[in-house]
DNA sequence: TAATATTTGTGAAAGATTGCACAAAGTCTG
DNA sequence: CAGACTTTGTGCAATCTTTCACAAATATTA
């Protein structure tokens, strides 16, 4: 398969996330261009981006939204669940197990660990916090395919390192730090002190 | 001036974070390279991303870090403050105005807004919340120059609306839609469930 | 069914970003 | 202080991404 870039992806998100509330609104087919439109993006975008996986379109008439739902539901592993362990239950941790925004994607949280002995044993949630030395049992009884790192600085590559040991491959990084890991692992960074002071960065320079 | 790509903005933060660390550690001097080592980036691109902005380094030696540090706060407007409000006081807008890691940027958190009246009186660490009613006002007498949503997808587009019309031209929008704005407003989307699920795609799709 | 109108899928062009490679400038050593 | 070494700054090349633009496919209309 030709290379898929990264946004791509990323924009598949975006479109199935439409084209499911097009599909719950009974709207049977929608074009390139309308589609564009309603995520802000060009018509030549999204044609682009769908093509990377096969020809799901009609000339003339556009997309099937049934259809493209499903087909971007299996593109993207929606027909398949993954559990995911939080590391580091902090006012951040704790708001990401509660977010009810994840419940619904087939990503199930079901562990949640941290280095503080006072939280270990209490709940978030229907979540009981775990030891950090417990990272690798957990991992392995509860089949944790995703981390989500959630502790300062310091401790970023220490977990990192824990949970690769541990046979985990995918990291979601909210430390502020660059991760070192081997190539097959994937880290995806939220650095969200850094979006909001790119704002500052866009006020300071503004005109 | 040269246009300055997206990524070079975000990279100045991670080599002003890092140079930040030098300094402290009585780290007079660092190369190109040994930066690009650090933050998981080669020295070309460290080199070209400081090019935009002048001549910092010194042949032969590399970059002082005082100065290369006081250089990049400048450029990226942390001499200044600016005053942030939280619109939706949820599990994300709570963590969001407890988060300590923006305590120290130059961002101040200095409002909340709810829509829910049970909320409103209630207090988020020091910052008490306010009525959605209230946005235009709080936004003028706090001076707000930087919105941050917090609200579920429906309600979005209505909050950015608000923001926008008291002023607001910086938002920072967690919630999973594209939103429509003029384009003198700046929009930042950290969409954390899109992220999450990008992961899952890589999952379905090792190998 | 024929003529017109839409809309896709995709090469090729344009644009943006990153990496290369090296002259020029400065440091260091003996 | 001369020669060896280091490191920057930057054109240029390579790569990656987006946009353009149009033939081909299908729909719609009369």
């Amino acid at each position: 398969m030709k290379k898929v870039p990264e946004g791509t992806i990323s924009r598949l998100f975006i479109y199935l996330r439409e084209i499911t509330e097009l599909a719950r609104m009974n709207i049977r087919t929608i074009s390139s261009a309308e589609l564009g439109e309603r995520t802000n993006l060009s018509d030549a975008q999204v044609r682009k981006d769908l093509g990377y996986f096969g020809h799901f379109g009609v000339s003339g008439a556009g997309y099937d939204t049934n259809e493209l739902k499903q087909a971007l539901e299996k593109i993207l592993g929606k027909d398949k669940t993954w559990n995911v362990a939080v590391v580091g239950v902090g006012q951040l941790g704790s708001a990401l197990i509660s977010y009810s925004g994840f419940k619904k994607h087939g990503l199930q949280f079901i562990a949640a660990l941290d280095a503080d002995t006072k939280k270990v044993g209490k709940k978030v949630g229907e979540i009981t916090i775990e030891s950090i030395g417990e990272l690798p049992k957990v991992v392995s009884n509860k089949k944790i395919t995703i981390g989500i790192i959630a502790v300062p600085a310091e401790g970023a590559q220490e977990v990192a390192e824990k949970l690769m040991a541990a046979g985990v491959e995918c990291l979601l990084n909210f430390a502020p730090v660059s991760l070192n890991v081997p190539e097959n692992v994937k880290v995806k960074d939220v650095d969200l002190s850094r979006e909001l002071e790119t704002l500052s960065y866009f006020l300071a320079n503004k005109k």
